[in-house]
DNA sequence: CGCGGGCACACAAGATTATTGCGCGAAAGT
DNA sequence: ACTTTCGCGCAATAATCTTGTGTGCCCGCG
Protein backbone atom coordinates (compact mmCIF):
# COMPACT_ATOMS: atom_id res chain seq x y z
CA UNK A 1 0.00 0.00 0.00
CA UNK A 2 1.88 2.92 -1.14
CA UNK A 3 2.36 5.72 1.89
CA UNK A 4 1.39 8.50 -0.12
CA UNK A 5 -2.06 8.42 -1.00
CA UNK A 6 -4.12 11.57 -0.08
CA UNK A 7 -7.55 11.77 0.53
CA UNK A 8 -8.89 12.08 -3.17
CA UNK A 9 -6.81 8.80 -3.36
CA UNK A 10 -8.54 6.80 -0.61
CA UNK A 11 -11.94 8.30 -2.18
CA UNK A 12 -11.24 7.43 -5.48
CA UNK A 13 -10.28 3.88 -4.42
CA UNK A 14 -13.21 3.34 -2.31
CA UNK A 15 -15.39 3.74 -5.11
CA UNK A 16 -13.54 2.03 -8.19
CA UNK A 17 -13.77 -0.80 -5.50
CA UNK A 18 -17.38 -0.30 -5.65
CA UNK A 19 -18.18 0.26 -9.26
CA UNK A 20 -15.59 0.31 -11.81
CA UNK A 21 -17.77 1.10 -14.45
CA UNK A 22 -18.26 4.79 -14.06
CA UNK A 23 -16.85 7.14 -16.63
CA UNK A 24 -13.82 9.60 -15.87
CA UNK A 25 -16.10 12.34 -15.96
CA UNK A 26 -18.18 10.92 -13.43
CA UNK A 27 -15.72 9.94 -11.04
CA UNK A 28 -14.34 13.34 -11.45
CA UNK A 29 -17.30 15.51 -10.61
CA UNK A 30 -17.67 12.78 -7.48
CA UNK A 31 -14.31 13.56 -5.79
CA UNK A 32 -14.06 17.32 -7.51
CA UNK A 33 -10.69 16.69 -10.02
CA UNK A 34 -11.25 16.79 -14.18
CA UNK A 35 -11.27 13.48 -15.91
CA UNK A 36 -7.74 13.55 -16.77
CA UNK A 37 -6.68 14.10 -13.83
CA UNK A 38 -8.73 10.84 -12.06
CA UNK A 39 -7.25 8.81 -15.40
CA UNK A 40 -3.33 9.91 -14.39
CA UNK A 41 -4.27 8.45 -10.68
CA UNK A 42 -5.78 5.27 -11.71
CA UNK A 43 -2.83 4.97 -14.02
CA UNK A 44 -0.86 5.63 -11.62
CA UNK A 45 -2.28 2.67 -9.20
CA UNK A 46 -1.82 0.39 -12.02
CA UNK A 47 2.08 0.99 -12.28
CA UNK A 48 2.46 0.85 -8.44
CA UNK A 49 0.96 -2.39 -8.43
CA UNK A 50 -1.96 -1.67 -6.10
CA UNK A 51 -4.91 -2.00 -8.54
CA UNK A 52 -4.39 -5.05 -10.31
CA UNK A 53 -7.37 -5.33 -12.61
CA UNK A 54 -11.11 -4.99 -13.49
CA UNK A 55 -13.40 -7.35 -12.93
CA UNK A 56 -17.35 -8.57 -13.74
CA UNK A 57 -18.92 -9.69 -11.01
CA UNK A 58 -21.98 -11.92 -11.76
CA UNK A 59 -24.67 -12.91 -9.77
CA UNK A 60 -23.56 -15.85 -6.99
CA UNK A 61 -27.43 -17.02 -6.17
CA UNK A 62 -27.25 -19.50 -9.12
CA UNK A 63 -24.14 -21.10 -7.98
CA UNK A 64 -22.60 -23.51 -5.15
CA UNK A 65 -20.00 -22.35 -2.84
CA UNK A 66 -18.67 -24.29 -0.71
CA UNK A 67 -15.94 -22.94 2.04
CA UNK A 68 -13.68 -25.84 2.88
CA UNK A 69 -11.23 -26.01 5.93
CA UNK A 70 -8.02 -27.90 4.62
CA UNK A 71 -5.66 -29.48 6.89
CA UNK A 72 -2.11 -30.81 4.98
CA UNK A 73 -0.25 -33.72 6.78
CA UNK A 74 3.29 -32.08 7.56
CA UNK A 75 4.60 -28.82 7.68
CA UNK A 76 7.83 -27.72 5.36
CA UNK A 77 7.71 -25.87 1.71
CA UNK A 78 7.59 -28.32 -0.33
CA UNK A 79 4.39 -29.88 0.98
CA UNK A 80 2.92 -26.15 0.90
CA UNK A 81 4.23 -25.68 -3.17
CA UNK A 82 2.97 -29.56 -4.15
CA UNK A 83 -0.57 -28.43 -2.42
CA UNK A 84 -0.50 -24.98 -3.62
CA UNK A 85 0.24 -26.03 -6.92
CA UNK A 86 -2.29 -28.43 -6.82
CA UNK A 87 -5.24 -26.62 -5.92
CA UNK A 88 -4.17 -23.57 -8.08
CA UNK A 89 -4.58 -25.91 -11.24
CA UNK A 90 -8.33 -25.98 -10.84
CA UNK A 91 -10.58 -23.16 -11.84
CA UNK A 92 -13.28 -24.03 -9.67
CA UNK A 93 -11.26 -22.23 -6.65
CA UNK A 94 -12.62 -19.30 -6.38
CA UNK A 95 -10.41 -18.27 -3.50
CA UNK A 96 -7.67 -19.97 -2.04
CA UNK A 97 -5.97 -18.67 1.52
CA UNK A 98 -2.92 -20.04 3.37
CA UNK A 99 -4.37 -19.62 6.98
CA UNK A 100 -3.11 -19.53 10.96
CA UNK A 101 -4.57 -21.63 13.57
CA UNK A 102 -5.48 -25.65 13.03
CA UNK A 103 -6.26 -25.22 9.59
CA UNK A 104 -3.43 -24.58 6.61
CA UNK A 105 -6.13 -23.50 4.20
CA UNK A 106 -9.55 -21.80 3.46
CA UNK A 107 -10.51 -22.82 -0.49
CA UNK A 108 -13.88 -21.42 -1.27
CA UNK A 109 -15.17 -23.95 -4.21
CA UNK A 110 -17.69 -22.83 -6.98
CA UNK A 111 -20.06 -25.29 -8.65
CA UNK A 112 -22.74 -25.62 -10.66
CA UNK A 113 -24.41 -28.15 -8.49
CA UNK A 114 -23.57 -30.83 -5.47
CA UNK A 115 -22.78 -33.44 -8.47
CA UNK A 116 -20.22 -31.51 -9.71
CA UNK A 117 -19.29 -29.86 -6.24
CA UNK A 118 -18.44 -33.51 -5.74
CA UNK A 119 -16.73 -34.25 -8.29
CA UNK A 120 -14.49 -30.88 -7.66
CA UNK A 121 -13.86 -31.67 -4.04
CA UNK A 122 -12.62 -35.11 -4.46
CA UNK A 123 -10.27 -34.33 -7.54
CA UNK A 124 -9.43 -30.70 -6.17
CA UNK A 125 -9.08 -31.52 -2.60
CA UNK A 126 -9.37 -34.87 -1.60
CA UNK A 127 -6.93 -36.31 -3.99
CA UNK A 128 -4.45 -33.33 -3.27
CA UNK A 129 -0.83 -34.18 -2.22
CA UNK A 130 -0.04 -33.85 1.58
CA UNK A 131 -3.87 -33.88 2.39
CA UNK A 132 -4.06 -34.51 6.00
CA UNK A 133 -8.47 -34.00 6.65
CA UNK A 134 -10.57 -31.35 5.39
CA UNK A 135 -14.07 -30.34 6.16
CA UNK A 136 -17.00 -28.45 3.70
CA UNK A 137 -19.39 -25.26 4.46
CA UNK A 138 -21.56 -25.07 2.03
CA UNK A 139 -22.79 -21.60 1.58
CA UNK A 140 -26.94 -21.55 2.34
CA UNK A 141 -26.66 -17.86 1.57
CA UNK A 142 -24.12 -15.46 0.27
CA UNK A 143 -24.48 -12.30 2.36
CA UNK A 144 -21.97 -10.39 0.86
CA UNK A 145 -19.33 -10.78 -1.18
CA UNK A 146 -17.26 -8.56 -2.32
CA UNK A 147 -13.26 -7.95 -2.52
CA UNK A 148 -13.05 -4.49 -1.21
CA UNK A 149 -9.72 -3.62 0.89
CA UNK A 150 -9.01 -0.86 3.04
CA UNK A 151 -6.46 1.93 1.69
CA UNK A 152 -5.99 4.01 4.82
CA UNK A 153 -3.83 3.08 6.82
CA UNK A 154 -1.32 4.26 9.92
CA UNK B 1 -28.27 -18.71 -14.26
CA UNK B 2 -30.39 -18.54 -17.83
CA UNK B 3 -30.99 -21.75 -19.30
CA UNK B 4 -30.38 -20.00 -22.75
CA UNK B 5 -26.55 -19.05 -22.72
CA UNK B 6 -24.61 -20.51 -25.73
CA UNK B 7 -21.02 -21.04 -25.80
CA UNK B 8 -20.47 -17.39 -26.94
CA UNK B 9 -21.90 -16.72 -23.99
CA UNK B 10 -20.12 -18.72 -21.81
CA UNK B 11 -16.91 -17.55 -23.31
CA UNK B 12 -17.88 -13.97 -22.77
CA UNK B 13 -18.75 -14.30 -19.06
CA UNK B 14 -15.63 -16.10 -18.40
CA UNK B 15 -13.40 -13.18 -20.24
CA UNK B 16 -15.34 -10.32 -18.37
CA UNK B 17 -14.96 -12.13 -14.95
CA UNK B 18 -10.88 -12.27 -15.40
CA UNK B 19 -10.85 -8.77 -17.17
CA UNK B 20 -14.01 -6.52 -17.35
CA UNK B 21 -11.45 -3.90 -18.55
CA UNK B 22 -11.30 -4.93 -22.50
CA UNK B 23 -12.98 -3.02 -25.00
CA UNK B 24 -15.87 -4.53 -27.35
CA UNK B 25 -13.63 -5.19 -30.41
CA UNK B 26 -11.18 -7.15 -28.18
CA UNK B 27 -13.80 -8.87 -26.30
CA UNK B 28 -15.23 -9.37 -30.39
CA UNK B 29 -11.94 -10.49 -31.39
CA UNK B 30 -11.50 -13.26 -28.84
CA UNK B 31 -15.31 -14.24 -29.88
CA UNK B 32 -15.92 -14.00 -32.84
CA UNK B 33 -18.24 -11.09 -32.66
CA UNK B 34 -18.74 -7.23 -33.72
CA UNK B 35 -18.28 -4.93 -31.04
CA UNK B 36 -21.85 -3.86 -30.98
CA UNK B 37 -23.12 -8.28 -30.94
CA UNK B 38 -20.53 -8.31 -28.03
CA UNK B 39 -22.19 -4.87 -26.40
CA UNK B 40 -25.69 -6.41 -27.01
CA UNK B 41 -25.02 -9.42 -25.14
CA UNK B 42 -23.77 -7.72 -22.07
CA UNK B 43 -26.71 -5.53 -21.84
CA UNK B 44 -28.21 -8.78 -22.06
CA UNK B 45 -26.50 -10.51 -19.08
CA UNK B 46 -27.30 -6.73 -17.01
CA UNK B 47 -30.47 -6.98 -17.84
CA UNK B 48 -31.49 -10.56 -16.36
CA UNK B 49 -29.53 -10.03 -13.02
CA UNK B 50 -26.64 -12.66 -13.91
CA UNK B 51 -23.94 -9.58 -14.20
CA UNK B 52 -23.96 -7.82 -10.97
CA UNK B 53 -21.39 -4.82 -11.41
CA UNK B 54 -17.78 -4.43 -12.50
CA UNK B 55 -15.53 -3.90 -9.27
CA UNK B 56 -11.53 -2.73 -9.59
CA UNK B 57 -9.33 -5.76 -7.82
CA UNK B 58 -6.37 -4.20 -5.25
CA UNK B 59 -3.56 -5.72 -4.24
CA UNK B 60 -4.68 -7.61 -0.96
CA UNK B 61 -1.00 -8.66 0.06
CA UNK B 62 -1.13 -4.89 2.64
CA UNK B 63 -4.18 -5.94 3.91
CA UNK B 64 -4.90 -7.73 6.80
CA UNK B 65 -7.48 -10.83 5.99
CA UNK B 66 -9.35 -12.33 8.73
CA UNK B 67 -11.42 -15.57 7.96
CA UNK B 68 -14.07 -15.53 10.82
CA UNK B 69 -16.35 -18.70 11.94
CA UNK B 70 -19.19 -17.73 13.69
CA UNK B 71 -21.78 -19.49 15.78
CA UNK B 72 -25.18 -18.21 16.72
CA UNK B 73 -26.69 -18.28 19.93
CA UNK B 74 -30.18 -19.76 18.75
CA UNK B 75 -31.58 -20.70 15.60
CA UNK B 76 -34.66 -18.57 14.52
CA UNK B 77 -35.19 -15.66 11.43
CA UNK B 78 -35.03 -12.78 14.60
CA UNK B 79 -31.64 -13.91 15.63
CA UNK B 80 -30.28 -14.27 12.00
CA UNK B 81 -31.77 -10.81 10.40
CA UNK B 82 -30.94 -9.05 13.86
CA UNK B 83 -27.20 -10.38 12.99
CA UNK B 84 -26.78 -9.86 9.84
CA UNK B 85 -27.87 -6.38 9.98
CA UNK B 86 -25.58 -5.52 12.52
CA UNK B 87 -22.77 -7.27 10.16
CA UNK B 88 -23.51 -6.36 7.27
CA UNK B 89 -23.07 -1.75 8.48
CA UNK B 90 -19.15 -2.23 8.99
CA UNK B 91 -17.56 -1.59 5.80
CA UNK B 92 -14.61 -4.02 7.39
CA UNK B 93 -16.93 -7.23 6.52
CA UNK B 94 -15.44 -7.83 2.91
CA UNK B 95 -17.68 -11.01 2.67
CA UNK B 96 -20.22 -12.54 4.43
CA UNK B 97 -21.80 -16.48 3.97
CA UNK B 98 -24.14 -17.72 5.86
CA UNK B 99 -23.00 -21.34 5.71
CA UNK B 100 -24.48 -25.13 6.85
CA UNK B 101 -22.55 -26.70 8.86
CA UNK B 102 -21.36 -26.70 12.78
CA UNK B 103 -20.72 -22.70 12.35
CA UNK B 104 -23.74 -20.67 11.05
CA UNK B 105 -21.77 -17.59 9.20
CA UNK B 106 -18.23 -17.18 7.48
CA UNK B 107 -17.10 -13.98 7.41
CA UNK B 108 -13.82 -12.33 6.21
CA UNK B 109 -12.80 -9.01 7.68
CA UNK B 110 -10.49 -6.69 5.77
CA UNK B 111 -8.49 -4.52 8.02
CA UNK B 112 -5.24 -2.47 7.81
CA UNK B 113 -3.16 -3.91 10.79
CA UNK B 114 -3.64 -5.86 13.79
CA UNK B 115 -4.82 -2.91 15.55
CA UNK B 116 -7.35 -2.19 13.26
CA UNK B 117 -8.39 -5.67 13.28
CA UNK B 118 -8.95 -6.40 17.06
CA UNK B 119 -10.99 -3.18 17.05
CA UNK B 120 -12.99 -4.41 14.18
CA UNK B 121 -13.76 -8.06 15.34
CA UNK B 122 -14.28 -6.35 18.77
CA UNK B 123 -17.20 -3.86 17.48
CA UNK B 124 -18.56 -6.16 14.32
CA UNK B 125 -18.38 -9.99 15.84
CA UNK B 126 -17.93 -9.96 19.85
CA UNK B 127 -20.43 -7.24 20.36
CA UNK B 128 -23.04 -8.45 17.71
CA UNK B 129 -26.58 -10.20 18.86
CA UNK B 130 -26.76 -13.24 19.61
CA UNK B 131 -23.23 -14.27 19.25
CA UNK B 132 -22.36 -17.50 21.17
CA UNK B 133 -18.65 -18.49 19.71
CA UNK B 134 -16.47 -16.98 16.99
CA UNK B 135 -12.64 -18.43 16.07
CA UNK B 136 -10.56 -16.52 14.01
CA UNK B 137 -8.12 -17.57 10.89
CA UNK B 138 -6.07 -15.00 9.65
CA UNK B 139 -4.78 -15.54 6.34
CA UNK B 140 -0.70 -15.65 6.00
CA UNK B 141 -1.26 -15.51 2.27
CA UNK B 142 -3.79 -14.68 -0.10
CA UNK B 143 -3.14 -16.98 -2.43
CA UNK B 144 -5.78 -16.84 -4.98
CA UNK B 145 -9.04 -14.36 -4.44
CA UNK B 146 -11.42 -14.00 -7.34
CA UNK B 147 -15.12 -14.29 -7.26
CA UNK B 148 -15.28 -16.07 -10.35
CA UNK B 149 -18.31 -18.81 -10.93
CA UNK B 150 -19.15 -21.28 -13.52
CA UNK B 151 -21.52 -20.65 -15.84
CA UNK B 152 -21.91 -23.63 -17.31
CA UNK B 153 -24.48 -26.59 -15.72
CA UNK B 154 -26.69 -28.91 -16.45
C1' DC C 1 -44.98 -25.90 -48.59
C1' DG C 2 -44.64 -20.62 -48.19
C1' DC C 3 -45.01 -16.74 -45.32
C1' DG C 4 -44.51 -13.80 -41.46
C1' DG C 5 -42.44 -12.69 -37.24
C1' DG C 6 -38.74 -12.72 -34.11
C1' DC C 7 -34.01 -12.70 -33.23
C1' DA C 8 -29.21 -11.83 -33.74
C1' DC C 9 -25.93 -10.28 -36.69
C1' DA C 10 -22.52 -6.78 -39.15
C1' DC C 11 -22.00 -2.29 -40.69
C1' DA C 12 -21.99 2.58 -40.49
C1' DA C 13 -22.81 6.98 -38.52
C1' DG C 14 -23.08 9.85 -34.67
C1' DA C 15 -22.27 10.54 -29.74
C1' DT C 16 -19.52 9.95 -25.92
C1' DT C 17 -15.42 8.95 -23.60
C1' DA C 18 -10.52 8.27 -23.24
C1' DT C 19 -6.04 9.93 -24.21
C1' DT C 20 -2.45 13.13 -24.69
C1' DG C 21 0.04 17.42 -25.06
C1' DC C 22 0.49 22.00 -23.30
C1' DG C 23 0.73 25.79 -20.24
C1' DC C 24 0.23 27.14 -15.53
C1' DG C 25 0.62 27.36 -10.57
C1' DA C 26 2.05 25.43 -6.27
C1' DA C 27 5.27 23.04 -3.54
C1' DA C 28 9.72 21.32 -2.65
C1' DG C 29 14.62 21.54 -3.11
C1' DT C 30 19.00 24.09 -3.53
C1' DA D 1 15.75 34.00 -4.25
C1' DC D 2 15.67 30.74 -8.25
C1' DT D 3 15.03 26.18 -10.19
C1' DT D 4 12.92 21.87 -10.56
C1' DT D 5 9.26 18.78 -9.97
C1' DC D 6 4.64 17.57 -9.80
C1' DG D 7 -0.18 17.69 -10.52
C1' DC D 8 -3.66 20.30 -12.38
C1' DG D 9 -7.38 21.88 -16.01
C1' DC D 10 -8.15 22.67 -20.71
C1' DA D 11 -8.46 21.61 -25.42
C1' DA D 12 -7.69 18.86 -29.35
C1' DT D 13 -7.54 14.37 -31.19
C1' DA D 14 -8.18 9.48 -31.20
C1' DA D 15 -10.63 5.68 -29.66
C1' DT D 16 -14.61 3.56 -28.16
C1' DC D 17 -19.42 3.16 -27.34
C1' DT D 18 -24.12 3.45 -28.80
C1' DT D 19 -27.78 3.06 -31.83
C1' DG D 20 -30.31 2.53 -36.05
C1' DT D 21 -30.73 -0.08 -40.26
C1' DG D 22 -30.75 -3.75 -43.43
C1' DT D 23 -30.00 -8.68 -43.87
C1' DG D 24 -30.12 -13.51 -43.04
C1' DC D 25 -31.58 -17.37 -40.36
C1' DC D 26 -34.78 -19.97 -37.75
C1' DC D 27 -39.20 -21.24 -36.13
C1' DG D 28 -44.03 -21.62 -35.96
C1' DC D 29 -48.39 -21.36 -38.28
C1' DG D 30 -51.88 -21.81 -41.83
Amino acid sequence: MPANLDDTDHRLLELLQHDSGRTLAALGELVGLSPSAVQRRIDRYRANGLLLREIAVLDPSPVLLAVCLVTLDQESPETHTRFREWVLAAPEVQQFYNVSGEHDYVVVLATTDMRHHRETAERVIKNAPHLRRYSTMFVLDPVRTTLTVPTRGN
